[in-house]
DNA sequence: CTGAAAGCGCTTACAG
DNA sequence: CTGAAAGCGCTTACAG
């Protein structure tokens, strides 16, 4: 392996001079500048990446760290875009990206390994739970960390999150502008603060047109599991059943339409559907599903753009950012008759 | 931070006995370990990565080098349970990962940046293209990687992939029992090898049982683009159609099942489909789609697995290793009075 | 079983 | 503008 002593030797000059060309320091003669570099592109010389970590005491790299139950967001292409704005902006800085799961039971000690190792600059949560052991530990240990969502326990720390109850306000007014008086919300897991903030949403926007809003039209999500039908079924038979839904995200849509569809209710004719995420099949599905785009690309970019700077402990503009979503109309939503217009 | 010089001072030993300690070098007393650990415990510490890897020479870390475009590959949730795979195996044998997405222009540099910048002990090829100057410099410098896939101009590298000429043989086979005889391929970009394989194994089943082979039933599967429904609707306007297709994989099964809607057919009344990857919504499809499930995550454990082989350079006991496949049945391809009796 | 010493490949004050 | 020297935190022959 060819190293700065090499080049040195090959250049004439002192291994000092070789590393300032390379870090491009101002006090260096032009001509100096030009022969290393001859040098080195002769020799196909990279620094080595590990001694450079070690006296610099940085590693120009980022862990994200995967939920506990790698599958659930994995399965997820909300998760793929995500990752593309992480990789994009930590590309364009300079920085690695390690991929870290939490391994189960040892996930605080994982964490420990990565800050107290010094393995990265810093870390990124993709997802926020209630009570997050990882989240106390981060938040008390002064290492850079950003959120992507956020965590009522600890409203200060570096956080890039949707408005998700306002999300889901609009996915509401959305059923509701198109004369739906009865609707319902099929939620992801209870200790997501995602499923609580959109759950939030949808409950005031409910509320606030002066509609029921009925225990018995809010279910769990678990479609793709074993039984998943089973409280969609029994919310369909209700004398009273809902005559659209807003589903916690697309991937868990996929499976209420499915379920519908085997019961034989049409979607839209029967019952209306809106979910969140736009990921890119919500497009193809039949029909194709109305959605809330969160920007999943740049929650993943801009969260990544703040924990860097985190890292190279630059001020914070702003603590929380949120990203902004917006409502795609699809036939989901709308009866055929608006479709022919649109 | 806490250096293994705090710790040996407070132990009262030399920092050659922590480091020993730390690595549970055989020849250390009992006696002295137990001390040395339990103030390790007390203070939290934690080997650093960096230092570590500058003697050792051993980074720990594997690089997964993704595809250019790197949206094609992502937006696949095959591509997820690869990553599942790669992780589980990965972490099992204590190694990290870093996924680096290959910058478009100077890719090369990119990757010799890692290779002799000694940044990770391999890397990872997440696909084949023809003419890869990727894998031509990897196997050129002697360092450990690994494809996911094969590659025709280098057939000797350490790869793990299907049999994707049988698969598609298989798949196709399947149609030819259900009685189709006028059977289309719709396929990806032609510059990957795992289409050019399928589509292979596609024409040895279809001349192998005296049917016909038209270039007209073999599309490309960019339907997901503007005028993506085109030739689809091209080769559905053909006086003699296709009564049944093979699809790449599954998001383009999607795609086709959309415009196939759009056109007016209906699936599989009118025309049958089977596609590849068993991604978990192509069973969540009107109508749930007939797939090969290729091992996806097996793929992925299997490469990362052979890879830390290859970098700790023990021999490899195959070069090429071959992950099984199956097909799944399900109503794209199967008439709606065998369903009922299913 | 344990320690002193050299060294991994870099960076960076300190001199000049 | 450039070099000699010390040091980042660890490992590992070499002695004992």
């Amino acid at each position: 392996m060819v190293t700065i002593k090499d080049i040195a030797r090959l250049a004439g000059v002192s291994p000092s001079t070789v590393s300032r060309v390379v870090s491009s320091h101002p006090r260096i003669s032009p001509d100096t500048s030009r022969k290393v570099k001859k040098i080195m592109a002769e020799l196909g010389y990279h620094p080595n990446v590990m001694a450079k970590s070690l006296v610099s005491k940085k590693t120009q790299t980022l862990a994200i760290l995967l939920p506990r139950p790698a599958e659930e967001l994995f399965q997820n292409i909300f998760f793929s875009e995500l990752l593309r704005g992480i990789l994009a902006s930590a590309n364009r800085l300079g920085y690695d990206t390690l991929l870290t799961a939490a391994g189960e039971r040892d996930e605080l000690e994982s964490v420990a390994r990565l800050v107290r190792g010094r393995r990265v600059d810093g870390i990124m949560l993709l997802s926020s739970r209630t009570n997050d052991p990882v989240i106390d530990y981060l938040a008390s240990s002064g290492f850079p960390f950003v959120l992507i969502g956020s965590c009522k326990e600890h409203p200060d720390i570096l956080s890039v999150d949707n408005d998700n109850t306002q999300a889901a306000f609009d996915a509401a007014q959305h059923l509701i502008a198109q004369g739906h008086e009865r609707i319902g919300f099929v939620s992801g897991p209870a200790y997501l603060t995602v499923s609580i903030d959109r759950l939030e949403g949808y409950r005031k926007a409910i509320a606030s047109s002066g509609l029921p809003v009925r225990s018995e039209w809010i279910i769990g999500g678990e479609l793709l599991k074993e039984n998943g039908y089973r409280d969609l079924s029994l919310m369909m038979g209700l004398p009273e059943r809902p005559t659209a839904l807003v589903v916690i995200d697309d991937l868990v849509a996929f499976g209420v339409l499915r379920g519908l569809t085997e019961l034989g209710y049409k979607v839209p004719d029967d019952i209306s559907l809106v979910s969140f995420n736009n990921m890119a099949l919500s497009e193809l599905a039949t029909p194709p599903i109305s959605t809330i785009d969160i920007g999943s690309y740049e929650l993943g970019y801009t969260a990544s753009q703040a924990l860097i700077g985190a890292a190279r402990r630059q001020p914070a503009s702003t603590v929380r950012s949120v990203i902004p979503h917006r409502l795609i109309v699809r036939e989901s939503s709308l009866p055929a008759a608006v479709i022919t217009k649109t």
